[in-house]
DNA sequence: ATTATCTATAGATCTATAGATAATGC
DNA sequence: ATTATCTATAGATCTATAGATAATGC
């Protein structure tokens, strides 16, 4: 890059072919127009055709990318739950804070992320495809967040900052008022994630008899 | 019918014809295997191949009780949709009672009726489907529900019941708490319904600021 | 040589219609 | 005559593979 003597400069490392005069199309454009795809028609609805039109390739040019169609979802479901997975194990190693507190921030990350983007992600995960088998890395990766939300509750109330007789049923609920969020998005295009989050913030807290 | 003098009594007006020598399937029995098969692989991964299957007579054989497979959904979204409507309906009339008590009664009648029954029925609100222009009369009906939420949540601030800053955006977390039993109930094939019912109502309480 | 596309198409469905037919009720 | 089924099938997809090809990078 910075020691070539000769009168051509070298391309910037990332440069790809461009076939056919175009910019290649690249996961990323499939992906988010499977995604808006899926959300709207649900998976088994959205047609392998109606994806390529929207990136403006034949039907077939997409098995360049993808091995096939359960792929897109599946790597669409990973990537969209990683953001919370990552947050909520970064929470739980943070001992030192309390455990409402983290939870708290558990909450206000989860319900950003449903409420942002163009699209309403979030409804990926009520895709009723994503039970089967074929999706059980992701499956097992919404576990491990209800788990997180758990574990954050408990340790909440070990500390005497939350009122709470069922722990397990509390944690589930507020999971559920999280993801209501992706319900009411479907229900409201127009929804302002802002005003959600601190509704929901608020819910939390006398949910939990609690107070910051 | 009432004014014969033969000796022959009269069947009973419900008898019908029994064809090949079984009971007739019937409608209900269909409904009931497409509900089923709708919640668990979604309407458009579910074939008719399937649902008669599951009935025991041929594909073809659909289309004598419905003319489409829409109409199966359809006729399931209006017909699980109905008992709500008709409960908020009711309960708008009886404007001599308090707001709140109406308020909860409704919630937890929707959380016992989304929470009852072998299969998770509810889940068939959140099929993307439902958005089609051809499923309007049963989004009509949903919306209407939620007014009904609403209606009665400013009705108990209104009493002095309910402490709230935004009666709308609260109106539209209550709805989504109760729809939240759909996505707990996915997560827990045996979840107790009478024990979620007393969280929700207790959550509800704490939400609104407000006790009985 | 590699990348990213294309055309053509196989093979497997899937929904819905047409028309026949067996059991029942009148 | 009516009810509820059946068989056969048309017509329309839909996913994925095979093989060709144009643009680019080395």
């Amino acid at each position: 890059m910075t020691d070539d003597t000769t009168a051509t400069p070298s391309p910037a490392p990332t440069r790809r072919s461009r076939p056919h005069g175009k910019d290649p199309v690249g996961r990323e454009r499939i992906l988010e127009a499977a995604a808006r795809l899926f959300v709207e028609q649900g998976y088994a609805a959205t047609t392998t055709r109606q994806i390529s039109a929207a990136v403006d390739i034949k039907q077939p040019s997409l098995y360049y990318h993808f091995p096939n169609k359960a792929a897109m979802l599946n790597e669409l479901l990973i990537e969209t739950t990683k953001p919370s997975i990552e947050k909520a194990r970064d929470l739980l190693a943070q001992r030192d804070r309390d455990g409402l507190e983290r939870l708290l921030e558990l909450i206000r990350f989860d319900v950003h992320l449903l409420g942002a983007g163009p699209s309403n992600i979030g409804a990926l995960y009520l895709l009723p495809e994503t039970n089967e088998p074929m999706f059980g890395s992701f499956q097992a990766l919404r576990l491990e967040l209800v788990a997180a939300y758990g574990a954050l509750l408990r340790r909440a109330i070990a500390e005497g900052r939350a009122d709470v007789d069922d722990p397990a049923s509390t944690a589930a609920l507020l999971f559920s008022l999280v993801e209501g969020v992706i319900l009411r998005r479907a229900d409201d295009r127009n929804l302002d994630a802002a005003r959600v989050a601190d509704g929901i913030e608020q819910a939390t807290l006398r949910i939990l008899g609690a107070s910051l």
